[in-house]
DNA sequence: TCACCGCGAGTTGCATGCAAGGTGCGGCGG
DNA sequence: CCGCCGCACCTTGCATGCAACTCGCGGTGA
C-alpha cells in the first residue's frame, strides 16, 4: 500500500507517531525552529518550550536530545541546547553527502538485483512523474511524492539497513532531503527545465540498474543530487524560493 | 596534541562524558550490550537495570534512548527496547558503507587539498604504523591507536561536517568500527600479511591525496574498508578472534 | 572608580510518584 | 478437560520536586 500523500507545507519530513507527548514535542519543536522561531545560535531552554507546548519537561527534554541527534540543535558541552546554524558549505556538503549515498544505493540495487517487481515499480513511478508534465503549483508536491517514493524503492532494492539509516540521517537536515528543492516554476521560472533532467535522470537509474550497470548506476545517482545543488545555487538569489526551503533560516548565507 | 592512548579491552568507543549519571549508563549498559550480558533479542525493560547501575530511572532512560539511536538496541513499536541482533550480511554492509564513506572521505581530502600541514601528519602516521614492525600482543593496541588517528586526519581534511557524522554513525557500531578487526599474530596467524596491505593502502591514500588524484583515494579508501571484510570472513571461523570482536555476540552467525 | 566577592535567579540533572496500558496467569464456566 | 474472561502485576510515559551548578548583578572595600 502507497503512503497517504502528505503535502502540507512542511512536506518531506518523516512522520512520527503523534500519539505521545514526546513525539508531540520533536514535531512541535522542530516546526518552531524549522519556521525559524528561534534565532540561530540562540540557546533553547526547556522551561519557556513547557508553556509554549503545554507539557511537561520530561517530554520536552527527550525530544530536545532527539533534535540534537539528528542535527537541528547543538548539545552545548557542558549543557543546553543551541540552534544549530548551517554555513551554506555545510548545506552543499549535506548534498553532496546524498549524492554518494544515493549512488550507492543504486549501485547496490544494480548489484543485488532480482526479479522484476522492483524494476517495475520505478518504472511506474517515472511515469507517473512524467505524466505530471510540468511543475505547476498544483503537481509539485505530488511530484514530490513520486519522487520520494521512486528514490526509496532504490533504497529498498539496496537492501541495506545501514544505508538507509545513513541517508535517513542526512535527509533528516530538511534543506538537504531530496525534495527540499523542488519548486513550481511559478517560483523558480526554469523548473520545467530541472524537471526534465531529473525525469532523464531517473529514467537512467532504471536502465543501469535493470542492466546491472552497477557504477553507471552510481554515478548518475551522484548527478542527480548534484541538481539539488544547482537548484540550491539558483534559489540562493530568489529570496521566495528561499523562503520556502524549510529550515532556510537555519542557514548563514554570510559564512562560506 | 595527539589523543592519549585508550587501548583498554573496549578501546575504538568513542570517549563520552563520564561525569554524569546518564553518561555512566550510556557506558555501562554498551558495555553490558557488548559482553553479551543480554541475549539477541532479548527485551530491555528498565528496573532490572536500576538495580544494576545504581541509578535511577531517568538517566537509564536517556542511555536507552541513545543506545537506541546508535543502532545497538531496537526501539519496539509500542514501547520499549530489545537488544538489536545483526545478520552478516548487516555486518558486511556496514563495513561496505564504511568503505564508502572513507572513500568520500579521501576524495575530498584530494580535491580539497591546502598546505603540507595534514600530508606531513598522514606520513608522520604511516612512519610510526611501519615502526612498529608486526602485530604482536604489544603493539596491536598501539597500532589502532594509530590507525584511527591516520583516518580521523583525513577526515578532517575532508572537512564536511556532515561526513563526520555520518562515519561516526557507522562506526558506532563496534564491529564495523576501522580497529575492530585488527587481531595480533597469536591470533590470527596472517595478520602480518594483512598488515602490510594496509600500510601499502595508507601510503597510496596520502600519495593520491597528495597529488590530487581523488578518484584514486576514494577508490582505495573504498578497498582499505574491504580489508576488515576479508578480516571478518577469516575470523568467523576462529572463535579465538570472534570472541575479542567487541559485539561480537549480537552478530546472529545463522541468519544470512 | 575599579575590582572582587557573594548572593540570587534561572536552569538543568536526577529521583520519585502516579497513572495508564499491556501481558500473562489463574479461575471459572461451558 | 478445554477455552475464555478478568484481574493483578509489571512496565513504561509523564509530571513534579529537589538539589546542584552557573552566570550575572549589585554591593562593598580598597
Amino acid at each position: 500500500m502507497p503512503k497517504p500523500s502528505q503535502a502540507s507545507e512542511l512536506r518531506a519530513l518523516p512522520a512520527v507517531d503523534v500519539n505521545s507527548q514526546t513525539a508531540r514535542a520533536f514535531i512541535g519543536i522542530r516546526e518552531l525552529l524549522l519556521h525559524g522561531a528561534f534565532a540561530r545560535g540562540e540557546r533553547i531552554s526547556e522551561l519557556p518550550l513547557v508553556a509554549r507546548l503545554g507539557m511537561s519537561r520530561t517530554p520536552i527534554r527527550l525530544a530536545l536530545e532527539r533534535l540534537a541527534h539528528i542535527g537541528l540543535l547543538d548539545a552545548g558541552a557542558t549543557s543546553g541546547f543551541t540552534v544549530r546554524e548551517f554555513a551554506l558549505r555545510e548545506v552543499l556538503d549535506a548534498i553532496e553527502l546524498r549524492g554518494v549515498l544515493e549512488g550507492t544505493a543504486a549501485r547496490l540495487a544494480a548489484e543485488r538485483l532480482s526479479g522484476e517487481a522492483g524494476l517495475d515499480a520505478l518504472r511506474r513511478y517515472c511515469d507517473d512523474m512524467e505524466a505530471l508534465d510540468g511543475l505547476t503549483i498544483h503537481t509539485f508536491a505530488r511530484y514530490m511524492d513520486l519522487n520520494g517514493s521512486f528514490h526509496l524503492r532504490i533504497l529498498d532494492m539496496a537492501g541495506s539497513e545501514m544505508l538507509r539509516r545513513a541517508l535517513q540521517q542526512v535527509n533528516s537536515l530538511p534543506f538537504a532531503s531530496p525534495s527540499a528543492m523542488v519548486f513550481p516554476t511559478s517560483i523558480l521560472p526554469r523548473s520545467g527545465e530541472t524537471l526534465a533532467i531529473a525525469l532523464e535522470h531517473h529514467r537512467a537509474l532504471v536502465e543501469a540498474i535493470a542492466r546491472r550497470q552497477s557504477t553507471r548506476a552510481e554515478s548518475v545517482g551522484r548527478e542527480h543530487a548534484y541538481l539539488a545543488r544547482r537548484v540550491l545555487e539558483v534559489a540562493l538569489s530568489n529570496t521566495d524560493a528561499l523562503r520556502r526551503v524549510p529550515g532556510g533560516s537555519l542557514i548563514d548565507l554570510s559564512r562560506r
